[in-house]
DNA sequence: TATAATTTAATTGTATTCAATTTAATTTGA
DNA sequence: TCAAATTAAATTGAATACAATTAAATTATA
């Protein structure tokens, strides 16, 4: 009697597309957020940035699921760029506040084109792209 | 006359929440895969040698859409672990063919519970499930 | 055939990603 | 009040990721 390893094969996975479909995805970001001087994880905290002006890191790592062993390097580097700056809160000192600068205001009028040029980039319907977005918000809402 | 930036949030983008589940899919199997001394990147290289037994280095990363600036040090790691053996081929010295051990065979024993272990932790039904993986792979064929 | 072009891995350097630990500040509760 | 518990970031260390370059081997072609 042969046992069933199908449920070890790559294509039996849902986890591995999702893997794999992120970082292709990703990959077709750099070249337009090379003009930005942006990598894509910058990029989306850029995109908060432009949305609250300001924010505590555990709240940016919390919208962006990330924690601030990844955040405190990445924000480190957006401030040596002149995107944001860093300053701890005067209520409470543990909390660092980061606040977006002018140069990363400008930078919106820039970014602007980047989800335009992305759209020609995967090729769904709009039907089928509604469908993903609400399955992977389903799937990040119940994981437990 | 306002311009809109609604393209530049976060709820816009189909990329974000793609990036997002994914890691926090991975971070759910980091457990399960705690047990076995391997990475989830480690583990799906496991999954494809558990089912070619032998391969190069080029098709491994055709199949996880990945370079041999990962590969490199990752089949390495595996080789020092015993799981896999790495030797040239005879026919052409430029590929590296990549060769399951007994102890790598041994491992898939393991193995055949986590795929279960980890039926638990997405709650998707079978039809949402099934169409999470055909438009994710939909995605990986047609990006461009 | 000899050189150019191509192919395959490996290497290098930058930037994540995350678990685990540490440090400092604040809050809790005996 | 003041020591214990909690909280927020930062730090550390291991392992990806990937663009760009390099090195070695093979193939193509003039």
């Amino acid at each position: 009697m042969e046992k069933n390893y199908d449920a070890l094969k790559l294509e039996s996975q849902i986890c591995f597309p999702l893997y794999a479909a992120s970082r292709e995805i990703i990959k077709k970001y750099t070249p337009l957020l090379n003009d930005l001087d942006l990598t894509y994880t910058q990029y989306v905290a850029m995109m908060v940035m432009w949305e609250v002006k300001e924010i505590n890191v555990k709240d940016l790592g919390n919208k962006l699921y990330l924690d601030s062993g990844t955040l405190t390097p990445l924000l480190k580097n957006l401030e040596s760029k002149g995107y944001v700056s860093r300053h701890r809160s005067k209520e409470d000192e543990r909390v660092l506040l980061v606040s977006i600068t002018e140069k990363g205001e400008a930078l919106k009028e820039k970014a602007i084109n980047v989800p335009y040029s992305m759209m020609g980039c995967v090729k769904l319907s709009k039907d089928e792209a509604a469908t993903l977005y609400s399955l992977l918000y389903k799937v990040l809402a119940e994981l437990n």
